[in-house]
DNA sequence: CTTACACTCTATAGTAACTATAGAGTCAAG
DNA sequence: CTTGACTCTATAGTTACTATAGAGTGTAAG
């Protein structure tokens, strides 16, 4: 039941002071009980609750996404669909990005390609095709 | 020899207006002549460099490469060595954000394993994985 | 001539999720 | 009573734009 001071909190769950108070500015941590010199002080439930967004965050949800799973999961009796459908729309995100970085990889290959040596870069052929207009040779 | 103005120069390169202005501020685009009553006319140069950091753009170097990239290309007899450097580190940021993405799908399904069917948010396994610290049962 | 409209101009604020700083206060140890 | 480590609030900066307000320009129709 001790009770923990901002820098011991950001210590413990790996985020940094001034993104715990950036939570609670955004309304994902509620505001905490204050000392008497108006220090912050976490209870267990703080501690989970941050960490809970830790882990949301390093999937890659969006602050919005997170409050709105922090909101469901603490609703009594509602239905977990929506977290589910978040999930899956998130999943079809990451595929997506990774299909637009595959692609951008080949054509940066590509790219590579035109210029092995050192040449001038009034010859380099990388610049040349940045130059050029897709369709032309 | 015919000059544009901002309207159609962004339809024709396909940025918008105030993208163009914009790159102007940050010095990638230079000032170009006005008009009588200060609208900017571009001409068929100012037409390809825009071109030229569209395609940078579309392979997502940032604006400080792409800076780079046009002050190499126009430094007469410069040789392209740091061209190739930049974009075999650009190559190598995206093959790293891609690994990164694949890891995150793997979570993301193993998540989405955690909960199937339509249950109350306090059975939902994807919220109780959440929930609990990584290294525990 | 004037009025409508489509365009342009500058300057400013907003986006996402933080990070960094300034200037002031708190608290325990020496 | 001073030093040092911590905390507080408020504000500005990051990236590459996008959006807006309020004013001016240029042309065509009535």
């Amino acid at each position: 039941m001790t009770l923990l001071k901002i820098g011991e909190l950001a210590k413990r769950s790996g985020c940094s002071v001034q993104t715990i108070r950036y939570y609670e500015r955004e309304g994902l941590l509620s505001s905490p009980a204050r000392s008497d010199g108006n220090f912050r002080l976490y209870d267990h439930q703080a501690e989970e609750r941050l960490i809970f967004i830790k882990r949301c965050r390093s999937l890659e949800l969006s602050l919005p996404e997170v409050r709105h799973l922090l909101t469901l999961s603490q609703a009594p009796g509602s239905t977990c669909g929506e977290v589910n459908e978040m999930v899956d729309q998130h999943i079809q995100q990451v595929e997506e990005r990774i299909r637009e970085l595959q692609s951008l990889h080949r054509q940066l290959h590509d790219l590579r390609n035109n210029c092995s040596e050192n040449r001038i870069v009034e010859d380099c052929g990388i610049i040349r095709s940045l130059v050029q207009q897709k369709g032309s040779k």
